[in-house]
Order: structure tokens, then C-alpha cells, then sequence
RNA sequence: CGGGGUGUAGCGCAGUCCGGUUAGCGUACCUGGUUUGGGACCAGGUGGUCGCAGGUUCGAAUCCUGCCACCCCGACCA
């Protein structure tokens, strides 16, 4: 166990804290509920937005960006919206400020009062719909597919670490089309991407499914969300992607000619996903000795720590390397040579232990008489001695291995902890022992679900898209029920 | 906003009950030397408005009053 982070079975929410402060991820800021993202952790976060962005324009769409403040009047323009983020809104009421009638500071200037106030964006439909009014005319001007890649505020009352902050890094594509099928097909679209990455890049395998109407999106007609699990057994929202109908359209009176000269009100999806990926990708893998990330979003993929004597060893090491690290980079594989001096070669093993680096391969003397490298992976702690000639394909080999092994041990995790039961006393024993999702009948009113919550605090994470009919009774009313939703207790 | 707790070196803490040498320990940092295959060792050194503002006292980190900040548990949120 790596020195200074709290073991996972003692204290799972200080174990996480400990990785995101000790790996050097982000750290609390001077200002409440808002986090520094160091460069350890933003980096984590450039691989995400690259590969997404990528996702993204590979689907059509393309980037834009929307002010950070909107007036307020735009928010209360869809009753569940302002409805939803109202209470968790920062403001701006002035613009100015002036030195202190005692000279010690400054004050807010009260001459300085704005006419309209304007809230810091906490999502941007509505200042996003108020553009789109002027862009949209005809059906020739449809759809328009933007994203944009932003910071929003939410005032929350109590934060963590990239899973809650008040401020966070997102993205948030806004989309409008000609019809309703177009629209829902773009966020089951978006949906599937957020789940292809998800899978493929985090190594999160994800449960695909629509939230019900008490946990939708403010605004929406359908929300679609990607639900993760992580090692605590608690559920983690990884990314939604909402159909939302003409309400915004309507709100904002965005109407469009169609192909057979009528007029009608434009369709629109919305879907983001945020930061708070970087701590989901920290929950689902990562050990008492620090974080472990899959190779496909490690910022660096492998760490070669030269073990030495003096500058002529160091010198002989790298010149034996430098062609094989050469063929690595050519293949994009993300390489640093820890030559440094100053640090130990322990010191750095689990240094890089802790900052998750997939693969570490170390080399000295012993190693340069027979021509060879250790290499270690940093999931499972194998470690092996392998031909300095084999290196060069042997790495992007066990690269993808670590990358398939991790989400095979995250989804065999999950099996493990997806439980169906048919009484609510069985509900209660799993939540209670084990966690994780729980499938279980449910009546379909918003009441039981409002019940079970107060009781347990476990809510509907989802209803399973291609979800299997089955008749049964409701666990918590007995009333019949015609298909299993997904329970949990979640961050 | 309710209940509990904490503010002392960059970080983690002791000292506060019961006022009294020069405010201490671990770690980090700097210098020198020996080391280097799993977070090295020895020696020396730097670093403090003791959260802030008043008060009591010959004397306050310690006692009194007021204020501020942060953390945890609830309520709120996804």
C-alpha cells in the first residue's frame, strides 16, 4: 500500500480524496465548492475532450461558444427548467466596485446596480435557443448541430472533488431539427456515443437507459443517461443526452418554414457530459496505491524509469532506448523517460504507481549486460523481464491487453453487483449488504418512487432501453408491474 | 439554516484543561557526504502576525468577549 492514501475498504469517500489530492489531480480552492484542476488531472481531462471532440465532429457536429452570463428573465421562459435551476443559481447584480469609505478595500458600487441582472450560465439551452431564433427561418436552415465546450456554475450546497463542484468543465451540444423523429433519433444518437466511449475509452461499461419523470432534465421530454457503477457499490450518472421536444423552441418562439409552407416550431436535443467523468474513471479502477487509468486516456501511456550510476549509465540506457522510444512515439504512444537524478528509482516507481501510468518498463546495469527490461503494469502489479528487442512490440500489445482486461474485471464487477429481487424486504437486505444496481418491479407512479427514496435513498437509475417485458408486482405497493427498473443508492 | 468539530511552519499534528525558559514533533524544503533493482541514511540548516479584533494580567497559543473561515452529519442537489 502506497504511503499516505487511506485504504478503499477503510474509508472509501478519503480514499478518493486521497487519490484525487495525492495524485496531484486537483485540489480545493480558496473559493468554496470550487476545485483547481492541476495538471496531473487536466490532462486526464484534454484526452477526454480530444477524443470526444473527435466523436462529435465525426457525427457532424461542430463547435461554437455562448456567453457565460444570461439574463435572467431567459431562464424563467420554460416553467421546469427555471423550475429545476433556479435554486442553485450565482447572480450578478453589478458591475463595478469602488474603494471603501475607510480605505481598507473595496465595496460594490450601488450606482453600479445592472437594469437586468444576469445569472452565470448553470446549463445554456435558453441563451442558446434566444441565438437560435435568429439563425433559424427555414427548414434549409436546419438542422444545426453545435457543441460547445464551457465552464458552467452550479450553487451546490455541499461538493466533492470533480464529482460536485460548483463550478465544472463541460460540454453541451444543442441541436435543432425539422421533426420530432430526427430530434429524439439525435439524442439516442449522442446517447450511443456517450456509450461508446464510455466502454471503450474509460473502460466504464455503462447501463443505457431513460430516466422517469422525477429525475429527467429540467425542460426535457426524455432524458437518456448512462449509468456506471462504481467500486462502492453506489451508481454514478456518466452522461445524459435529452429530447426536448419544441418546449425550448416554444419558450422561445423559434419557428421555421416548412417544405410545404407552413410554420412549426423547431425540435431540439440537448446532451454534455463533464468533469466529473475524470472522478468516475477514479471510482470504477483505481487501488490503495493510487490511480488506474486505461491506456486510452492515460496522458501518459508508458513511464521508462532508467536505473544508474553516474552520467555514462544513464547516457548508455538512453542511447539503448532512444530508438525504441522513437518507434513507440511513432505509433502515438504517449512515452517519458524519468531521468531525474534527484528521486530514487523506488521513489518513482510508485510515484507513477499513483499517478496510474499503464506500463512502467525499468532498465540498469543488470539489464544492459543482458540485454534486457523489466516491465510492470500497473493494473494487476505483474511484473516481467522481457528482450530489449521485443520492447517495441510487446508494449502496444500489452497496452490493449490492460485496456480489455479493465473493463472485463469492471463488468465482471458489476454482474457481481446487479441483483434481481422480488420483495422489498430482499430490496432493503441487498442495498443494505452489497449495493449496487438492483432490479426490481415498480408500479410506475411517481409516489413509490418518492417512498423507496425517503426509505432507502435509492432511486430509479433508469429504465433500460430494449428493456425485457416480464410481468410481476411492485415491491414496494404489490401493484402489477410489467418490467424491472434499475435501482441504486448514487452519488 | 439546524447539530458537531477544527483553526499553531508548505502539508500533517502536539502543546490550550491548570497562563510563566528561546512554541515543539513528523514530513517537505536547502547544503554537504555516503547511497541508488520498491517511497535511502547521516550531519547541519531555512521556515511561525499560534485564524482575526478587542479585553484581563507583570506576563497570553493558553483565560474572557466578539467576529471570521473551513470540515463532518442533516436539509438541498444529480
Amino acid at each position: 500500500m502506497s504511503k499516505g492514501i487511506t485504504s478503499k475498504e477503510v474509508d472509501y469517500s478519503q480514499w478518493y480524496n486521497d487519490i484525487v489530492v495525492k495524485a496531484g489531480l486537483a485540489d480545493h480552492s480558496s473559493v468554496r465548492g470550487c476545485m483547481v484542476i492541476k495538471p496531473n488531472g487536466f490532462a486526464i481531462w484534454e484526452k477526454i475532450q480530444q477524443t470526444l471532440d473527435k466523436m462529435f465532429k465525426d457525427t457532424g457536429h461542430v463547435n461554437a461558444y455562448f456567453p457565460l452570463f444570461i439574463p435572467k428573465s431567459y431562464l424563467s421562459k420554460e416553467a421546469a427548467h427555471v423550475e429545476g435551476f433556479a435554486k442553485e443559481c450565482a447572480v450578478v447584480t453589478h458591475y463595478r466596485l469602488k474603494n471603501s469609505a475607510d480605505g481598507k478595500g473595496v465595496v460594490v458600487d450601488p450606482e453600479a446596480k445592472l437594469e437586468e441582472e444576469l445569472i452565470v450560465r448553470p446549463t445554456s439551452e435558453t441563451i442558446i435557443w434566444n441565438t437560435y431564433k435568429n439563425w433559424i427561418q427555414s427548414y434549409r436552415d436546419l438542422p444545426i448541430l453545435v457543441n460547445q465546450w464551457a465552464n458552467v456554475v452550479r450553487w451546490e450546497m455541499r461538493t466533492r472533488l470533480f464529482l460536485r463542484t460548483a463550478e465544472f468543465l463541460w460540454q453541451e451540444g444543442h441541436t435543432a431539427h425539422a421533426t420530432e423523429k430526427e430530434a429524439r433519433e439525435e439524442a439516442l444518437k449522442m446517447h450511443d456515443v456517450y456509450a461508446d466511449f464510455a466502454e471503450n475509452f474509460l473502460a466504464i461499461p455503462v447501463l443505457k437507459g431513460y430516466k422517469t419523470e422525477s429525475e429527467r432534465f429540467a425542460g426535457a421530454l426524455d432524458t437518456y443517461t448512462i449509468e456506471m457503477l462504481m467500486q462502492d457499490g453506489k451508481a454514478l450518472q456518466g452522461g445524459t443526452s435529452h429530447f426536448l421536444g419544441q418546449n425550448f423552441a416554444k419558450a422561445f418562439d423559434v419557428t421555421f418554414a416548412t417544405e410545404k409552407g407552413d410554420s412549426d416550431h423547431v425540435w431540439a436535443s440537448s446532451w454534455g457530459v463533464s468533469t466529473r467523468l475524470v472522478g468516475a474513471l477514479i471510482m470504477a479502477h483505481s487501488d490503495d496505491s493510487g490511480l488506474v487509468l486505461p491506456p486510452k486516456i492515460a496522458p501518459t501511456q508508458v513511464v521508462i524509469v532508467p536505473i544508474f550510476k553516474g552520467e555514462d549509465q544513464l547516457k548508455q540506457i538512453k542511447e539503448k532506448l532512444d530508438p525504441i522510444i522513437k518507434f513507440l512515439q511513432d505509433k502515438n504512444i504517449s512515452v517519458k523517460f524519468d531521468g531525474s537524478e534527484h528521486k530514487k528509482p523506488g521513489w518513482k516507481f510508485a510515484e507513477y504507481e499513483l499517478q496510474g501510468v499503464p506500463i512502467r518498463v525499468a532498465i540498469g546495469p543488470r539489464d544492459l549486460e543482458n540485454n534486457t527490461v523489466e516491465i510492470a503494469r500497473r493494473d494487476t502489479k505483474e511484473k516481467q523481464i522481457i528482450g530489449i528487442d521485443e520492447v517495441s512490440s510487446f508494449v502496444p500489445q500489452l497496452l490493449d491487453t490492460i485496456q480489455k482486461d479493465l473493463l472485463e474485471k469492471a463488468k465482471a464487477f458489476r454482474k457481481e453487483h446487479t441483483t434481481e429481487v422480488d420483495t422489498y424486504d430482499d430490496f432493503k437486505k441487498i442495498l443494505e449488504s452489497k449495493g449496487g444496481f438492483v432490479m426490481a418491479h415498480w408500479d410506475g407512479t411517481a409516489e413509490t418512487e418518492e417512498k423507496i427514496k425517503q426509505e432507502t435513498k435509492a432511486t430509479i437509475r433508469c429504465v433500460l432501453l430494449n428493456n425485457e417485458s416480464e410481468e410481476g408486482k411492485c415491491v414496494y405497493s404489490g401493484k402489477s408491474s410489467k418490467q424491472r427498473v434499475v435501482f441504486a443508492k448514487a452519488y
